[in-house]
DNA sequence: CAGAGTGTCCGATATAATCGGACAAGGCCC
DNA sequence: GGGCCTTGTCCGATTATATCGGACACTCTG
């Protein structure tokens, strides 16, 4: 691991929506170098588009990273496929659509579609993170993944608890994952906030991986009237998506 | 300039839409660098998240670019004063509405609406960068800048030509700009692409100065019919923009 | 089964990131 | 308005660190 690029990460973590705007002396104190160690490497990083120099001397996120992230989803065929899968989903029930994947712990928004009712959830954007254990989308990525890579995932991340339904015992989960896996979907039942629900089935690609899962976000007391049309909407959906990029698995 | 960060800088500029997998060894023949020094290279970045390593261990861009493009435009209050006006003017125009600011050498779009007309412009997607001289949005913002600011910014960019209407000679850029900025807008009159016309206006913030351009783009059809009222739209929407972000100026 | 291709790992060397201090510029209070 | 505090920037010596070539393991191909 080379230091200077590990720095450059930690510096870059600091910009959060709570702390957009960083000056040489916070991050140098933050990150516990010198201040002129920092400020080579503010000014590298500006130089280059991954910072933004204000006039004021402080420094925002650089536009760079907007043109990198555009050509990742622009280049990423899962999303050129799932995506009109995702408009027929939401046409038809009106709700928000996820798509996400696994990014070390954590499942990360790839895209999103949102409902047009009324009482509608809106919570996250795209490249938003959720803990893996306490949503149908996690869940469903965690129950594809292998036991030893779940007990690292568990390791680093822990289980933190959001409301009373939160999953927070080890093997509580586990078992829970192999019943997801069985079944080919996961719902998050108000795991994570409450009076939201979620359900969410696996995509898989031509070599049969799972490498993404979608999802349908539905306030509870909807949810909880018509659960089984819900799943099997998004149920169908992943198969379509997963036939697209060339999966010719059971069903 | 800190080396190890140039050179990352210098390998996600190879990712792009036509080249979006790479391998160490390709890497290192166009960075000139050890086969083993762009391993360590991209390796750290990939352990970091802004790549991502493919099971053939070949690498990807990282969902991480995602998430901090996310945050930097969350946070950006242009743009979430931008929009709502971006929105007016495409309900009332129902032609595409860009938003953008300038980078280094070039404006990088940072908000888009499409139009929702049968024959509509659609070229771009967030966070693509355009030629500033031939553009309406990056006229503006050249017209706005220091003479020796666009002098550099010819420099390093020089003058591509496009189409016919593309302005080539530097000095006849420069009388253009003066007259934008004294007119307070800029066209685009097929420039870039053919068939495609643009209109744009600054947009400044508290302190005066212009910090972003707001465009329409227009086919040129349409475009010839009816200017000056797609014109004053725009520069509506400008003044409307610059206000909410606190700019008491002229008018 | 051999060969050429890949990514990964290792240890010595020389380069480059680091640090403390000095400087300049801006804001603020008395 | 002058002094004082804060800020970001610059510089040169030292030490830590990125670099490199080479060795290894692995996969695919002929």
């Amino acid at each position: 691991m080379l230091q200077t690029i590990q720095k450059a990460g930690e510096l870059l973590a600091l910009f959060d929506r709570d702390h957009a705007e960083w000056g040489v002396r916070e991050v140098a104190a933050q990150l516990k170098m010198a201040k002129s160690s920092t400020h080579d490497l503010m000014a590298s990083l500006a130089k280059l588009g991954f910072l933004n120099k204000t006039e004021e001397n402080r420094y925002r996120l650089g536009w760079r990273l907007v043109t990198l992230s555009e050509t990742l989803l622009a280049t990423t065929e899962l999303r050129k496929e799932a995506h009109p899968v995702m408009e027929d989903l939401a046409t038809q029930y009106q709700e928000t659509i996820h798509l996400a994947v696994l990014d070390d712990t954590q499942a990360v928004y790839v895209d999103k579609l949102e409902g047009r009712q009324a009482v509608r959830v809106e919570l996250t954007s795209l490249g938003a993170r959720l803990y893996a254990h306490c949503s149908a989308l996690g869940k469903v990525l965690l129950a594809y993944s292998s036991e030893q890579e779940v007990k690292r995932i568990i390791q680093i991340a822990g289980l933190p608890r959001f409301t009373e339904n939160t999953i927070t015992d080890p093997e509580e989960l586990l078992q829970n994952l192999i019943k997801i896996r069985k079944q080919g979907f996961a719902y998050d039942m108000e795991e994570i906030l409450p009076d939201l629900c979620c359900v969410a089935a696996p995509i898989h690609n031509y070599t049969g991986q799972v490498i993404a899962a979608i999802s349908m976000s539905i306030p509870a007391y909807r949810f909880k009237r018509s659960q089984t049309e819900f799943r099997e909407g998004v149920m169908r959906a992943a198969k379509t998506i997963s036939k697209r990029l060339g999966y010719y698995g059971s069903s």
